[in-house]
DNA sequence: CTTGGTTTTGAACAAGTGTTCAGTTAACTA
DNA sequence: TAGTTAACTGAACACTTGTTCAAAACCAAG
């Protein structure tokens, strides 16, 4: 027996995804070609075809991969008081996501490059990560800590608010990422306790 | 003298507009061709440079008469009270943007398909509308009326959170657009009143 | 009905697209 | 060192891309 399968030095596939998130990240799944992925690994085009079968599936992976990695990082405690389960999901996301620019950016702009049947299987993943959020927001509701109209809403409206900071946190800003974490949570928290 | 100029029958040119309009917002911009433009108008591809000069141009102006038009919809009156510009502020924003969902989705998806200096110029339109929120915001700390610990944040978290609001909303939906009006309203106000 | 302009066509341009594959190179095992 | 196979090249495939432009079609005023 030579090689067995799998044994391939195991660097080129990395690179192609890195290359691939980074590429797309900043100029789009659309207008990104192969021979750019390429060139920046610094491999010709019939190469990248070894690590994945096709454009749309590279593209499904990278956010599959991102959306697994996502809900095997949260972990709720369902036996902890709802505030202290809405603060920890608060700052989680925030340092989750900006640890991840580019991931967070592809996830929330490529849907619509998504063939049918791959974009049902992110948006399913999607909504399993807004069910860990809705959950503590129903678990407040009934312990009566929290005061929100509709779970619902209230759940899309937290993650549109967290996830934007992605759009403009810089490190170099004037404000760090803890401060920005202390802001928000703030945010948060005032928007669903009880008014008085 | 035969036509004048512009005595062109002047039903194109819209048309064309609106046709890219639809499709960059569906499918983004770097994915729709000229030639798909041209057959959603009933036209040849050649047709559509009698109206602008190159791919380019055609998306800058929909998104810079998109970032006029909510510019000039805005009327904030900073002889009211702090609170009172804050609640027309979210009413306006969620109305406003509830009715251009294409306009939106450009506007906020193909910035980075802009060249450098259009880029420019819808960021600084951008920019001025925040500021607009960012002034309420200010004059509401002043007042004492309002508690946030940075007007700058406390502005791209809350516009962050309502244009949210386009990316799920749909009018057929369990809710109605004066319920999303209200819910968010009673979210943004208790997020930036003081706590006790 | 002619004239003079605007608007549209239809074809062409060079460059770029995703994907395939026979053939070469290189790395590992025995 | 030899044998085996995974990894990569380089060229080709059929199409699509944005943009240009001479020629035709069209429209309205004189």
């Amino acid at each position: 027996m030579a090689r067995t399968i799998g044994s391939h030095s195991g660097k080129t596939g990395p690179r192609v995804r890195d290359a691939a998130m980074h590429l797309f990240a900043q100029r789009g799944f659309a207008a990104v070609s192969m021979r750019q992925i390429a060139s920046e690994v610094g491999v010709q085009v019939g190469a990248l075809y070894n690590y994945f079968p096709d454009k749309q599936t590279l593209l499904f992976e990278l956010m599959r991969d991102h959306m697994l990695e996502l809900l095997s990082a949260i972990h709720d405690k369902p036996e902890t008081t709802p505030s202290s389960r809405l603060e920890v999901f608060v700052r989680f996301h925030i340092t989750f996501h900006h640890k991840r620019p580019d991931a967070v950016f592809i996830a929330y702009m490529e849907l619509r490059n998504l063939s049918p049947q791959n974009f049902e299987e992110i948006e399913a993943l999607r909504r399993r990560y807004e069910t860990v959020l809705e959950d503590i927001l129903r678990a407040g509701l009934e312990a009566n800590e929290f005061q929100v109209a509709d779970t619902k809403i209230t759940t899309l409206a937290i993650i549109a608010m967290l996830t934007g900071v992605s759009a403009w946190f810089r490190s170099k800003g004037r404000l760090s990422i803890a401060d920005i974490k202390n802001q928000y949570w703030e945010m948060v928290q005032k928007s669903v306790f009880p008014k008085y």
